[in-house]
DNA sequence: ATATTTCTTTACCAAATGGTAAAAAATGCA
DNA sequence: TGCATTTTTTACCATTTGGTAAAGAAATAT
């Protein structure tokens, strides 16, 4: 089916697979379709699940001393969804993954995730490489602190075209640390 | 040798080793000393060396388009100096790594450290979870774009604690992303 | 020990951002 | 369609931070 063929082209990215590995990891995925606003993981719990985005927006986000929901990433159409961190040590996660419009998304359990080790060679590598390509994208895309706010904003357009025009600005804002009054007034001064 | 100990009891955190391991893992690094203002990598290079810090603390860097000098991380002791991901896919650094204080390290050359795969029976496994460590740490402890100057600079006490007192006050301001002014004036306030 | 350099603090004012409140616009639902 | 809810914009003022400059303190070199 279609969907699936997007993740296995990403995967390719990463190193050869043949015609059975191919099916033994369309055999272990499953597709969802998540509701805006529902969760993917949760905070509190130990996470179970690998996504890959096939369609739609999620978000990383948690609740600061304060109180409010900041969004720590955003993760769009063919990246990861995952605490990975935690899956991997068991350790309870602090994080939300929540879908900021519909999405779709293949989900590995993570018996399935690590199990295709035994049935695709060089998936530990495929794997690993996967991983952390997403986490070093998370960094050097992300907002970063020595700019000011404008700065930020401009870098996270160029970063996340698309996202831009799917979420509410409140997201955004928090995701560059400015609340969404500063920037709305940025928005405005720049066009 | 006794510096060389340290590394191996960091390793032991993230695999098993029998003793010919260990014997293999400490031939093939090196041990060097760097004097503070010294470079362990440039930006322009491809990487070519992974670093574990026995003593001192270095840190990584970059200018930006305004040709200010960023402190974009810290490394202390215990833990690894390397621009990994460049080093991985043979890519030219953005980013040097400059001793802050005059430093200790081991060091394997982009050779020694995958071979040791054929060595060390797990080596991989070892290697990815240091690697995914670190990355994630440098992500976790860094300052936090949501929260005020004052914030990150206590946050950075905390995960810091020893740093503070080791490197000069403009690479933290930097790393905070405030100018040296204004975390001189928010230190006297916050004492 | 002295001179030189680097680092840190202080001060002043301009600019950016936050907090609160409310209006306007957009969206979703009945 | 019309109503309710959510989202975005605008405005006002207080606070924080930046930019520039200079003085004081500490470290380094001669």
């Amino acid at each position: 089916m279609l969907t699936m063929d997007s993740l296995i082209d990403y995967i390719l990215r990463f190193g050869h697979l043949n015609t059975s590995e191919i099916a033994s990891i369309k055999a272990s995925a499953t597709q969802i379709e998540l509701k805006k606003g529902e969760y993917f993981s949760e905070a509190g719990a130990v996470p179970r699940q690998v996504g890959f985005v096939v369609q739609g927006v999620l978000r990383g986000c948690y609740y600061n001393q304060a109180g409010e929901d900041i969004t720590r990433c955003f993760i769009a159409e063919d990246s990861l969804a995952a605490d990975y961190l935690n899956l991997e040590s068991h350790q309870l996660s602090t994080d939300y993954i929540q879908a900021c419009t519909d999405c779709k998304l293949i989900v590995f359990s993570k018996a399935q995730w690590e199990g295709l080790s035994h049935t695709v060679a060089g998936w530990d590598s495929i794997k690993n490489k996967m991983v952390q390509l997403c986490m070093y994208q998370k960094s050097r895309k992300g907002p970063v602190v020595s700019q000011d706010a404008s700065s930020r904003y401009l870098e996270f357009l160029k970063n996340y075209p698309d996202v831009m025009l799917r979420v509410p600005l409140r997201y955004i804002a928090s995701y560059l640390g400015v609340t969404q009054q500063s920037l709305s007034r940025i928005r405005k001064n720049i066009t």
